[in-house]
DNA sequence: TCCGCTGATATGGCATGCCATTCTGGTGCG
DNA sequence: CGCACCAGAATGGCATGCCATATCAGCGGA
């Protein structure tokens, strides 16, 4: 997990040298090597990762649809800044389509599924309780993961996608705060009864909250 | 309204020319002048829109992020198929973005918006008493928009465009069933009510039940 | 007759170069 | 001393050309 800012030329040519390019620039913006409001300049990265203009471009373009960045015309790309209010309008989103998510996973969730949430979920568990607040957060984000990939809508799937790319560097923040540890522990153990009971409408509002909260405790930090 | 499918040559070269050549395109698919599963070559267009390939190729990845269409390597575009199944999923998400702009605009609403909605309410019921379908339509999809427009998050709204320039001719469609607009007439009183009355829950609730209808309506035609 | 191979063509992906606009720093006039 | 203007640099936008690969037609052998 070490910042693998190196170039380390290209894997293989058979990667759209677009898309390859677009994960790194996406990798380092989430990863705050660009900091909000920095300019990415076509010609350096260009340069630095040895391809042309080109891709470098597409790759911005894409980034700019995720919403991650701005592109104005001979401005060039800026990382967009954000803030508290910007967080609740993302977690109010995303709230919404896990809230669905968990709401159609509910009403159709088979018991292959149910076990390997229950697996993830024990996991999370184990590593809060000796305190390895790493992989907590990865098992954290694969349930989230599991729930929307699961829930059998894709369009659900990708809009999520898309919004978390905003969020997840906030995210990791909020999660971290310890007295907000605990209690997000104690949210997934709820939902995870309403799932199991196959209450899918129980399952939506609870998780729901659980992700407004999150969304607030964001919020807070900003 | 008449299809100009004829390039009108670009405006002005100050508005970007991928940008112009993406909503050519958009445009295009969404009339149906590129049926789903044509493939749509970048050098056509290039020639016959007078442009080079490099801003058709940034409009076609800007249509494949609306996910109007996937682009494979030397395959290029091809417009995207969809069934019943993928409306049903479509409105699914659609509706509970819906619901959360209703519910969030519900709690802050000010008398002037409240009167434009009225406006633009009894406008529409207007057009459907004497039978004018098309402005019918043109002013239901206002009330949607300003609804999620004016609901104070500006991620709900460009979450929504997105989704909905896949849905809207479709929606078209399913409007326009004759059965199926008296009902939608009706659906629309009722969310009226709670807006006037501040029902934050009420609104998202009822708008949410009013797009699901929507929703199995148009899957219902596929 | 049918299957497989091969070469031509179609098509997208990328590199490069030029142009328009914006930005920046310096200089001269008031 | 300050402000306006100008030139050059920075930067993105677009056009063009070459390359790799997929697709398809035609041909030859089994």
């Amino acid at each position: 997990m070490v910042a693998d800012t190196a170039p380390t030329h290209r894997p293989d040519s058979a990667t759209a040298t677009a898309q390859w390019v677009a994960d790194i620039l996406r990798d380092r913006i989430v990863k705050g090597v660009y900091p909000p409001g920095s300019r990415i300049v076509e010609r350096k990265i260009s340069a630095e990762l040895e391809v042309s203009r080109t891709p470098v471009r597409e790759a911005l373009k894409l980034i700019d649809a995720d919403g991650l960045i701005t592109i104005s015309r001979n401005k060039g790309a800026q990382v967009l800044q954000y803030g508290a209010e910007e967080a609740l309008a993302l977690f109010d989103v995303i709230a919404s389509l896990e809230s669905l998510a968990a709401e159609r996973l509910a009403e159709r969730i088979d018991p292959e599924t149910l076990d390997r949430l229950e697996e993830m979920h024990d996991r999370m568990l184990t590593y809060h309780k000796v305190g390895n607040h790493s992989d907590y957060f990865d098992t954290n984000s694969e349930i989230h993961d599991l729930i929307v990939g699961a829930c059998g809508n894709p369009i659900v799937t990708e809009t999520h996608r898309k919004l978390m790319a905003r969020a997840r560097r906030r995210r990791f923040l909020a999660i971290m705060k310890p007295e907000r540890l605990q209690e997000a522990v104690a949210e997934h153990e709820e939902p995870m009864q309403a799932l199991r009971a196959g209450d899918a409408d129980g399952a939506g509002r609870i998780w729901r909250r659980h992700l407004l909260h999150t969304g607030a405790t964001v919020a807070a930090l900003l």
